[in-house]
DNA sequence: CGAGACACGC
DNA sequence: GACGTACGTGTCTCGA
C-alpha cells in the first residue's frame, strides 16, 4: 500500500531545536533546528519510506481559534530567537528537495494535517502524520496513524487505532471530549476549573462525549464538580471548538503534488552554504535521486523498503522447511585470519524469512548451503574458507543436472565488466535496478543486504546468460573457486633457516654498499628517496638529465643504465636498489605472513580483480617472486616442499600466448613454426631477417624475441625502438617485416581493433568479454590505448581461460584419485605444486596430458614439468 | 593517508 | 604528430 506522509512542520521544528545544542552557519545563521529537522526526516524516510510526503506550518499568529476565543495560545512566549528565522529556513530547505510545503492562512499546521489526512487516506492509502502534539491522536483513523516525536530526535511512537486505547486510555474520538474538560495550558485552552485529566477521563469514559457529561449531568456524583461543570458549560464547549482541529479545509492539492522531486544539483549547494558536509549523502541515500547527477552521488538506487529486525528468527528456525528446495541468499560476517577464517554471525533469507546465526553449528550451516537448491551470496569463497577446515567446505558448486547452485552475484558482475575496482554491494544494487543496501546497525545493514541479494538473482541470472557469459561462469569461474580455495589453504613452505640467513647476508650486503655510496657521494642521504638521488646525480654531480618526472628528476633504472659509464656510483645505486628490493618487499616482506599455525605462506588468490581474466595473489603476492637474476632467484630458493612431501613440481605453458596469436589468427606460418616444434624466437629472426635459422646471431634473436613479446601487447615502433636501442625507423621496418612474414596475424589485429570499433567490445576464446569504451574516443592517447588493449586482451585473456580449465581439471584428476601431492600456486602460465615420491612421475604426466589437451587448437599446446628441491631449481 | 616513483613477475 | 608493450602487487617517500 502506498504511504502519505504528513508533517507537522512547526512541533518538529521546535522539537529539533529544543534536541540540539545552537549551531550556526559560517554566516552566523542558527542552523540547529533546521539540521535536527532534516536529522529526523532522514529518519522518517528510513523508517516509512513513503511514496507522497507533505510538510504543514502553522500560518499567521490570528487563526479563527483567536476569533472564537482571544486568548487562544494567549500564554505562549514568543519563539526563541534563533528559531525563528530558522521557520523561513526549513522552509526553503524543504522545497529545494522537492518537499511540498503547506501554509493556510488563519489556520494552524494541525488543521492541514486533519484535512489533508480526511481527503486522502483510504483503504488504498495509508496517511502517517508525524506531530509531537497529542493533540492530533484525534485524527487517528484506521486510514491514519500518528508518530509522535518523543525524546530528543530519533524517538518516535506509532499511534494506532488498534495500540491508542492500550497506550492512552481512550481512543481518537475522545480526544476533543478530554480537552474540552480538562483545557490545555499550553494552548490556554481553558477547559473547566478544577477539572484535570483524571477526572476528564473519568467522565468521558462514563458518558462518552460533553453532550453526555451534560445530559446525565444529574448522576455525577460530587457537588462541587457537578457545580463547576454546570457554572462552565460554555468554556467546555468553547474549548471542544478550539481544540477540535479541522478536517474539511477545501486546500488545492492532488496527491501528485506530494511526490517528491529531489535534486542533489538543488540541495547541495544549499547545504554547503549552511555547513551541512554530511547530510547530502545521507539524504540521497534515503530519498534516491532524479538521475540528475547520478555520478557525483555514486549513482545510489532508492532505498531499500523498511528494514524491520522484529522478525529476524535465530538458528532454531533452520529447519528442513526453511531452506530444502528453496533459494537462499546468505551473507556472513567472519572472524579470524585467511584463509582459516571462521563465520562470526551468518544472515539467511529464503525469500520469507530471515534467519541469523553465528557459526557455532557448523553442521547445520553445511544443510543449509547444500540442502537449498540455489545459494546466493557474493562470498562463496569465503563461506566455503569458513565452513572448512583445511580444505574448503565441501558444499556442492553444481546441482545433479550440473547447473550451477551456487549464484555467486559478485563473481558475475565481474564476468559482465571485468574492469572495476570492486563489487561490492552498491554497485551490484545499481548494476541489477535493486533497491539499494539501508544504513544503520550491523543487523539492518546485513538484514538489508541478504534481502538484496535475494531480489539480484534473477537479473544477475538474466543478463549473464544474455550476455553469453554463463558458460564461462559454470565451466571455469564457479569451479575456480574451490581450486583457488584449495590452493591457499595448501600454502606453500619456506625455508625459515634459509630465510634468515639470506636475510642476513642481504642486510649485511645493504649496508656496505649503502656505504660506498655514502663515500662516493661524500654526504649521507636517503637513496631510497628518488627526490634526494636526483640532488646527487644531476645537481650535485652534474650528470645529463635523461629523462624527468612530473615530480623532478627521474631515476629509475632505464636512466641509470644510460649513465652507467658516467660514474662508477650508478653501479652501485642499481646494486642498492636491487637489494633493497629484495630484502623490504621479499625477505622481510615474506617473514611476516608465515602462518603460525602451518608455518607457511598462505597468498590470496583473486578472482575478481584483472580486466583480461587472469589472476592475481595479495598477501603476499607469490606472482612476482625474483626469478631473472641470480640474487633474485635467491628468494625463489627459499620456497621448498612442506613437511611430507618431497619435491616441488612446476608445470609451465610454453609460448602458450603466441601459440593462441597462431591459433586466434590462423597464420600459416606462424603455425607451421610450432607444429615443428622450432624455437619460435629463431624462426621470427629467420623468418624476417631471410636468413636460415641456423644463422641467426643471439642478437636477432633477442630482438625477434621483443617483437614477438610486443606483438602480443600490441606493438608501436616507438616502444620497440626504445627497448632495442635502434631508431624509430629501423623499428618500423622490423614491424612491417614482420608483418610481412606473417599476414594472417596482421590481418587478425586489424580484425580486432575493427571489431571493437564496431561492438565496442572484445572477446576471448571462451567468450570472456572486455567492453572498451574509449575505442572510439576522439583523444587519440584513449583510442591507442584502447585499441592496444583490443587486440592484448583476446591473446591474454584466453591464456587464462585456458590455464583455469587446466587447473580446475588438475584439482579434480587429484582429488579423484586420492593423490597427496597438491597444488599450490599459479603463476599466470605456470602451475606449481608440492609432490611425494611415490607419485611423481604419475603427476608429471598428469600434469603435461591435463594441461596440454585441455583444449585443442590449431597448434600443439606445450607443457614443460620438472621437479626440484626448491622453486628456483624447477626449470 | 594518498599519490607518485620504483621494481618485481608474466 | 600526439602516445609509446599488456596485466598485476608491494614498498618506500613525501606532503597534505
Amino acid at each position: 500500500m502506498k504511504k502519505l506522509m504528513i508533517i507537522d512542520g512547526s512541533s518538529l521544528l521546535f522539537r529539533a531545536f529544543f534536541a540540539l545544542p545552537p549551531l550556526r552557519s559560517a554566516l552566523g545563521t542558527p542552523t540547529n533546528a533546521v539540521y535536527g529537522f532534516l536529522t529526523m526526516l532522514i529518519k522518517l524516510y528510513e523508517e516509512i519510506n513513503p511514496d507522497y510526503i507533505a510538510v504543514a506550518f502553522d500560518k499567521g499568529r490570528q487563526t479563527f481559534r483567536t476569533e472564537l476565543y482571544s486568548d487562544y495560545k494567549g500564554n505562549r512566549p514568543d519563539a526563541p530567537e534563533d528559531l525563528r528565522p530558522q521557520f523561513s529556513l526549513i522552509q526553503d530547505v524543504l522545497k529545494a528537495m522537492g518537499i511540498c510545503v503547506i501554509e493556510e492562512e488563519g489556520f494552524e499546521g494541525d488543521d492541514v494535517l486533519g484535512s489533508l489526512s480526511k481527503t486522502f487516506g483510504s483503504s488504498d492509502l495509508a496517511v502517517q502524520i508525524i506531530t509531537g502534539d497529542r493533540d492530533n491522536l484525534q485524527l487517528i483513523t484506521e486510514h491514519s496513524h500518528v508518530f509522535l516525536t518523543k525524546k530528543g530526535i530519533s524517538d518516535m511512537l506509532e499511534v494506532t487505532l488498534e495500540n491508542m486505547e492500550e497506550l492512552y486510555g481512550y481512543g481518537p474520538d475522545k480526544v476533543i471530549d478530554i480537552k474540552a474538560l480538562m483545557g490545555d495550558s499550553s494552548d490556554n485552552i481553558p477547559g473547566v476549573p478544577g477539572v484535570g485529566e483524571k477526572t476528564a477521563l473519568k467522565l468521558i469514559a462514563e458518558y462518552d462525549t460533553l453532550e453526555g457529561v451534560y445530559e446525565n449531568i444529574d448522576a455525577i456524583s460530587g457537588k462541587k464538580l457537578k457545580e463547576r461543570l454546570l457554572e462552565n458549560k460554555e468554556l467546555a464547549f468553547l474549548s471542544r471548538q478550539l481544540a477540535t482541529i479541522k478536517t474539511d479545509l477545501q486546500l488545492p492539492y492532488e496527491l501528485e503534488n506530494f511526490v517528491q522531486q529531489f535534486h542533489v544539483s538543488e540541495v547541495k549547494p544549499m547545504f554547503e552554504t549552511l555547513g551541512f558536509t554530511k547530510l547530502t549523502p545521507r539524504l540521497v541515500q534515503v530519498m534516491g535521486n532524479d538521475s540528475d547527477s547520478a555520478d557525483e552521488i555514486g549513482g545510489l538506487f532508492a532505498v531499500q523498503e523498511e528494514v524491520s529486525l522484529d522478525d529476524l528468527a535465530d538458528s532454531t528456525a533452520l529447519t528442513p522447511d526453511f531452506y530444502t528446495e528453496k533459494k537462499v541468499a546468505i551473507h556472513a560476517l567472519f572472524d579470524g585470519k585467511t584463509p582459516f577464517r571462521t563465520i562470526d554471525s551468518i544472515y539467511i533469507f529464503n525469500g520469507d524469512f530471515i534467519v541469523k546465526t553465528d557459526g557455532t553449528n557448523g553442521t547445520l550451516l553445511l544443510d543449509v548451503l547444500n540442502g537449498a537448491s540455489t545459494v546466493i551470496t557474493t562470498q562463496t569463497k569465503d563461506l566455503l574458507e569458513a565452513l572448512g577446515t583445511d580444505k574448503p567446505a565441501a558444499i556442492r558448486l553444481f546441482q545433479d543436472n550440473g547447473t550451477p547452485r551456487i549464484h555467486d552475484i559478485s563473481l558475475m558482475a565481474y564476468l559482465l565488466d571485468p574492469t572495476r575496482t570492486n563489487y561490492g554491494y552498491l554497485y551490484l544494487t545499481e548494476l541489477f535496478s535493486v533497491p539499494s543496501i539501508a544504513t544503520g546497525s550491523v543487523d539492518v545493514e546485513c538484514v538489508s543486504m541478504v534481502k538484496a541479494l535475494f531480489a539480484m538473482n534473477k537479473p544477475a541470472v538474466e543478463t549473464v546468460q544474455r550476455e553469453e557469459l554463463w558458460r564461462l561462469y559454470e565451466t571455469i569461474e564457479l569451479p575456480l573457486i574451490h581450486t583457488l580455495l584449495v590452493m591457499e589453504k595448501n600454502g606453500i613452505y619456506i625455508n625459515t633457516d634459509k630465510l634468515e640467513d639470506t636475510t642476513v647476508r642481504f642486510k649485511a650486503e645493504l649496508e656496505e654498499v649503502q656505504q660506498e655510496i655514502y663515500d662516493m657521494a661524500g654526504e649521507t642521504f636517503n637513496i631510497n628517496s628518488p627526490k634526494q638521488l636526483g640532488v646527487i646525480l644531476f645537481e650535485k654531480m652534474g650528470l645529463p638529465v635523461i629523462k624527468k618526472t612530473k615530480t623532478g628528476y627521474s631515476t629509475d633504472a632505464e636512466v641509470l643504465d644510460m649513465l652507467r659509464n658516467e660514474s662508477p656510483l650508478i653501479e652501485k645505486i642499481l646494486h642498492f636498489r636491487t637489494i633493497s628490493k629484495l630484502v623490504s618487499t621479499y625477505l622481510d616482506g615474506l617473514a611476516v605472513l608465515i602462518n603460525d599455525r602451518t608455518h607457511r605462506i598462505h597468498t590470496t588468490f583473486n578472482q575478481m580483480v584483472t580486466a583480461t581474466g587472469r589472476l592475481s595473489s595479495s598477501d603476499p603476492n607469490l606472482q612476482n617472486i625474483p626469478v631473472r637474476t641470480e640474487k633474485g632467484r635467491e628468494i625463489r630458493a627459499l620456497f621448498s616442499p612442506g613437511e611430507g612431501f618431497d619435491t616441488l613440481v612446476s608445470a609451465d605453458y610454453s609460448q602458450i600466448e603466441l601459440r593462441i596469436l597462431a591459433h586466434l589468427s590462423g597464420d600459416e606460418a606462424l603455425i607451421r613454426a610450432f607444429t615443428e616444434g622450432k624455437d619460435i624466437h629463431r624462426f621470427t629472426a629467420a623468418e624476417v631477417l631471410g636468413k636460415a635459422q641456423e644463422e641467426v646471431t643471439s642478437e636477432e634473436r633477442s630482438h625477434a624475441k621483443a617483437i614477438n613479446f610486443g606483438i602480443i601487447y600490441g606493438i608501436s615502433d616507438f616502444g620497440l625502438s626504445r627497448d632495442l636501442g635502434i631508431t624509430r625507423g629501423e623499428a618500423k621496418n622490423y614491424i612491417d617485416l614482420y608483418f610481412s612474414r606473417y599476414p594472417r596475424v596482421k590481418e587478425y589485429m586489424d580484425n580486432m581493433v575493427k571489431e571493437a570499433h564496431e561492438t565496442g567490445k572484445v572477446r576471448t576464446m571462451f567468450g570472456r568479454v572486455r567492453e572498451l569504451p574509449d575505442i572510439n574516443s576522439r583523444n587519440f592517447n584513449r583510442r591507442s590505448f584502447a585499441e592496444r588493449t583490443a587486440m592484448n586482451t583476446p591473446i591474454q585473456g584466453t591464456a587464462a581461460d585456458i590455464i583455469k580449465l587446466a587447473m580446475n581439471k588438475v584439482e579434480s584428476l587429484l582429488e579423484e584419485k586420492g593423490f597427496t601431492s597438491r597444488l599450490l600456486l599459479q603463476v599466470h602460465d605456470e602451475l606449481v605444486l608440492e609432490a611425494v615420491n611415490e607419485e611423481l612421475e604419475a603427476i608429471k604426466v598428469l600434469l603435461k596430458e591435463t594441461m596440454e589437451s585441455v583444449v585443442t587448437l590449431d597448434v600443439p599446446l606445450i607443457v614443460d614439468v620438472h621437479d626440484a628441491e626448491n622453486w628456483a631449481l624447477v626449470k
